[in-house]
RNA sequence: GGGGGUGUGCUUGAGCGGUCAAAAAGGGCAGACUGUAAAUCUGUUGGCUAUGCCUACGGCGGUUCGAAUCCGUCCGCCCCCA
């Protein structure tokens, strides 16, 4: 087995750990078994969770076992760290089915077959509790002193909003997971963001003092964007795994533009390239640099969403802007009956219709501002009036701004 | 239980009873520049059947010719006292 410590490291997922040598020591001796926990609340899981799935990966192959838990259990609590409000409770119902369509997710990057790695609902072990006895064997480990200390906590407790004492439970929960684990599957290391590493001291010292054994953790740094925004977010929302919510095309474009600070990172954490690679890329300057974020952009997408997907939104983009005209095939496309046309359209509700704007007002904004292009000529004034003998070969190629291009065709009859 | 605050547009946050669709900043969108990057500059940023109309300042009701601005009440949140 090779060092996949210093690999993780080198790649730049590590943020904290227990004890460096240890854990370094532990994975390349001998295999060992290591969770994460995902949150269900959402039936897709988004570009920030890529860094503990890529982690998790890098282990996997190295040799270790992963065990992937959706919080079921937890997640009927909230867990409040880090977060400026209570966080929304969900039913078991929903848990259930968002779990779902994430092993599916996770399914791309990990094997989870039941032996080379495993999938849990922690649900299973928490649903059962019996109150007393759980403030009997495991509340009493807990130092309310300590735990009213952990920033997470403790700015929450300055806030406005406070605290509930449902949610203030969560460590307990989370710690009682890790235990459970240890017990049933010898699992010796738990990996998070670094927001969770309260919860996972926490449950490492559980461990330590329910059963005397030494167990880790191991925090990735929260990523953000050399912009300062959340990694993994666009205006328009979150980048997801899940191909209806986020195409591949745009996943690739999400890529592709990431600020030229953030590539060599970036490549490290979500893509396989060896670091000399990386680096080699990382290193590219001006307009070179591009090459960089496509092979990010391919690489991750190919992750994600496989190769004929990554092929594709490669295709497309490169069409787009590459100044060969952008790929129609690709292009979101309406179909519109002749007669329509012949009537003519004006142009506010053309744009406001495909979806290129949200409102009129919007599309008459961005027409008057010059964003509105037909078969790519800018009209700017509202009054105009699209009809038939603006077709193109039976089409309209619409665009709004740079980069958002809409497709009309005709029907005939 | 008593007392005091507070609730504004995507967000933060100003807001004298009329000139408030509501300052300012951030964010978004568009334009210029450029490398599908960053930075910068400019314009714009509730909706519509559009020189006007409608909807909006926690909910409801009231005072007034006229309310985001005053009063009552209800809801949420915060602080102090018990």
């Amino acid at each position: 087995m090779s060092n996949v410590f210093e690999a993780l490291k080198e790649r730049g997922f590590v943020q904290q750990c227990t004890n460096e040598e240890n854990i370094s020591q532990l994975l390349s001796n001998k295999q060992i078994t290591y969770y994460v926990g995902f949150d269900p609340t959402a039936d897709s899981l988004h570009a920030g969770s890529l860094v503990p799935i890529m982690a998790m990966a890098h282990l996997q192959r190295a040799g270790h076992k992963p065990i992937a838990i959706i919080g079921g259990g937890t997640t009927l609590i909230g867990d409040p760290s880090d977060k400026t409000e209570m966080r929304p409770m969900i039913s078991a119902k929903e848990v259930e089915e968002n779990g779902a369509s994430i092993l599916k997710q996770l399914q791309r990057y990990l094997n989870l077959d039941n032996t080379a790695g495993l999938f849990l609902n922690n649900a299973e072990w928490l649903l059962s509790l019996n109150y007393i006895e759980f403030l009997r064997d495991i509340g009493k480990h807990f130092r309310v002193n300590e735990m009213i200390r952990a920033e997470g906590y403790r700015q929450r407790l300055e806030r406005e909003v406070g605290l509930s004492f449902l949610e203030f439970n969560y460590q307990l929960l989370q710690a009682y997971d890790y235990l459970c684990l240890f017990q049933e599957y010898q699992c010796v290391l738990q990996l998070g963001g670094d927001d969770q590493w309260g919860n996972i001291l926490a449950g490492v010292d559980l461990v330590r003092r329910i059963e005397g054994e030494r167990v880790h953790g191991l925090t990735f740094p929260l990523l953000t964007t050399a912009g300062g925004a959340k990694m993994g977010k666009t205006a328009g929302g979150a980048i997801w795994l899940d191909a209806n919510r986020t195409s591949p095309y745009q996943f690739y474009q999400y890529w592709i533009n990431v600020d030229d600070r953030d590539v060599e990172r970036f490549l490290a954490y979500f893509t396989f390239l060896p670091m000399d690679e990386v680096r080699r890329l990382g290193s590219l300057e001006h307009d070179e640099i591009r090459e960089a974020k496509a092979v990010l952009a391919y690489q991750a997408t190919k992750l994600a969403h496989g190769k004929d997907e990554a092929d594709k939104a490669q295709a497309t983009s490169r069409a787009a802007f590459g100044g060969g005209g952008p790929d129609l095939d690709a292009m979101p496309t309406t179909n519109i009956p002749i007669e329509r046309l012949n009537a003519g359209i004006p142009i506010i509700d053309l744009f406001h219709e495909v979806g290129l704007s949200t409102s009129k007002s919007e599309a008459r904004r961005l027409i008057q501002q010059g964003g509105a292009y037909i078969n790519e000529k800018q009209y700017n004034t509202i009054d105009i009036v699209v009809d038939a003998s603006l077709l193109e070969e039976n089409a309209l190629l619409l665009r709004a701004g740079k980069k958002r291009y809409h497709r009309i065709v005709v029907n005939e009859g």
